[in-house]
DNA sequence: GGTATATAGATACTCATATATCGATATGCT
DNA sequence: AGCATATCGATATATGAGTATCTATATACC
């Protein structure tokens, strides 16, 4: 385990595919042991020479002849994508799509717990899927006694920046964004939008652009 | 309106910050009439050269000494990213992702409809939050009776494969996956993976890597 | 009406990413 | 044990996106 153990500068590219090959990987039955960067490549759609250049950052190396161990590099990819570290969440927006995320067990598998929600309306104050709904006014207070490291946000584009703001206040440096809104935070909070918008325009322009199908 | 009317190849870091234009152009106040590239760009953490550059592909010529007309912005925006003309969509896989996606009434902002859901358990075919949910033996004749484009995937990893290629075969040239897992499909039909796993492993690692937030 | 200026558009350049080619090496078979 | 081969790793090339610089032009002011 050389200088990439943790910190190393990752490509956006590399980002991107590290996810898709833990993935695929785990789709793998266990005890396969070896598996080449040809056959990943090819499932996934990319070259072989990428898959080869993005694993010999992440993990140690492969052999000839053989490939790569697979939980080794399932070890090393949840390691180097921070799956294996425990981080909690909290959730600000208790409308529909914060409270499917609230609900969803599916984020354990990347260590991430979602542990309080909070909302502007008092009087959704209440158990509804899982856990206990605050009230926004005690949200820093929540903050103070708990360790949270991640913010979700899903209140509406009008009040984005608001609840962003006081995330920062609050000493959270990473936030996820669901609003539409484009927030803006200091350099040291790490800020990822969920683009919906961009992903329905992706998929319209692809429905314009190919008009025959088949 | 020159070449670029329609069906112009868009390189994906345009087709990401295209919707942030159009973002940020819908918060100013209407009647403002013309505004800079390096309003734009300052605004939004971008080059002017590289605001100037992506409008230059969608939308009619700035005027020197002014900007771009705003309307005219907007408007060509919206064409471009596919946000004016209808879509519909439906929802196969009803937990709680999939039904809060189904209730979320922000789509339409974006040309999109969700028409219908469907799921595998019968049981809960009834009314949930505006629409029935269809037993999902009843999907390839709903897509027969109604013109569908685009198929939203919800359920779980095992089963989005299966229902990815019911939706081919039903004429669904456009899906929209937000299962973990990696589809394949015919290369006329567009797949769009909401990338959750990414976000996450974005955010953790931000965290890891500034140990001392200020 | 002339001139200074803000701004767009075009061109040239830099940098990063992805691809192709080549050489090195461990494995398995004869 | 020796050799053929599959696969990795390194080097070189190509492609493309982003940036910087320069030129052209429409506006506003004097």
């Amino acid at each position: 385990m050389g200088k990439n153990a943790c910190g190393n500068e990752l490509a956006p590219g590399v980002m991107r595919r590290l996810p898709c090959y833990l993935n695929y990987l785990k789709g793998i039955p266990s005890g396969s042991g070896y598996i080449s960067s040809a056959t990943v490549a090819s499932a996934l759609g990319y070259g072989d020479v990428q898959v080869r250049k993005d694993l010999a950052q992440i993990s140690g190396r492969g052999k000839p002849k053989m490939g790569y161990e697979i939980d080794n590099l399932i070890a090393a990819l949840e390691s180097t994508l921070g799956y294996t570290s425990y981080k909690s969440a909290v959730i600000v927006g208790a409308g529909k799509l914060g409270m499917a995320l609230y609900g969803y067990d599916g984020f354990s598998e990347y260590g991430l717990e979602i542990v309080a929600a909070f909302d502007a309306d008092e009087k959704i104050t209440r158990d509804i899927i899982r856990g206990t709904i605050y009230p926004a006014s005690y949200f820093s207070e929540y903050c103070r006694k708990h360790r949270i490291d991640i913010g979700i946000i899903t209140v509406p584009r009008s009040e984005a920046q608001k609840v962003c703001d006081e995330m920062v206040k609050c000493g959270i440096r990473a936030i996820w964004n669901f609003s539409p809104a484009i927030l803006s935070a200091p350099d040291s909070v790490t800020v990822r939008n969920e683009n919906m918008a961009e992903s329905i325009a992706v998929l319209s322009r692809s429905l314009e652009e190919m008009p025959a199908g088949k």
